[in-house]
DNA sequence: CCGTTGACGCCAT
DNA sequence: TATGGCGCCAACG
C-alpha cells in the first residue's frame, strides 16, 4: 500500500489506499473513519476518508457501509445510493443496526491498525 | 484567492 | 457520562 509515514501524504495515494483498506474489512464487520485514517498515517485527516468514500460508488467495488464513525453511528447513510441503503447492506451481511447504530458495535469492530499490520 | 462545508475525532466543560 | 467547541485537510462556489 505504499503509505508515508512522513506525516504529508499525496491525495491520491490517500484515496487510494483508502478504498484498499476498506476491501479487506472483513464481511459481518465494520471499521472506523478515525482507525483508517490513523493506518494511512493522517490522523487528523479523518474527515478525509469520508470524503474519499463519497466518490467510491462509481463502478468501485469498495463496501463503503462497512465504514462507521468512532461511535458506530452510520453517519453516512444519507449518502447511500436509495437502492443499496447503508444499514441494509450492513444487516444483509449479519450487522445489526438499530436506530442508524450499529449493534456489538466493539465486538465487531475491525481495526487495521490491529488486525492487518 | 478566500470563506464555507463536511461519511470525523479529541479535548475541555 | 453527556454536550459543546475547536482542529484538520480537501473540495466547492
Amino acid at each position: 500500500m505504499n503509505r508515508k509515514k512522513t506525516g504529508k501524504i499525496d491525495r491520491a495515494q490517500f484515496y487510494a489506499d483508502v478504498y484498499e483498506v476498506v476491501k479487506l474489512i472483513p464481511k459481518g464487520r465494520v471499521s472506523s473513519y478515525g482507525a483508517i485514517a490513523r493506518y494511512l498515517g493522517a490522523n487528523k485527516a479523518s474527515r478525509l476518508v469520508g470524503y474519499a468514500l463519497a466518490g467510491s460508488f462509481e463502478g468501485m467495488d469498495v463496501p463503503a457501509h462497512r465504514v462507521v464513525n468512532r461511535n458506530g453511528l452510520l453517519s453516512g447513510a444519507h449518502n447511500f445510493p436509495k437502492d443499496r441503503p447503508m444499514d441494509k447492506s450492513l444487516e444483509a451481511e449479519g450487522v445489526k443496526i438499530v436506530d442508524m447504530q450499529v449493534q456489538d458495535f466493539k465486538k465487531i469492530y475491525w481495526d487495521p491498525n490491529v488486525e492487518l499490520l
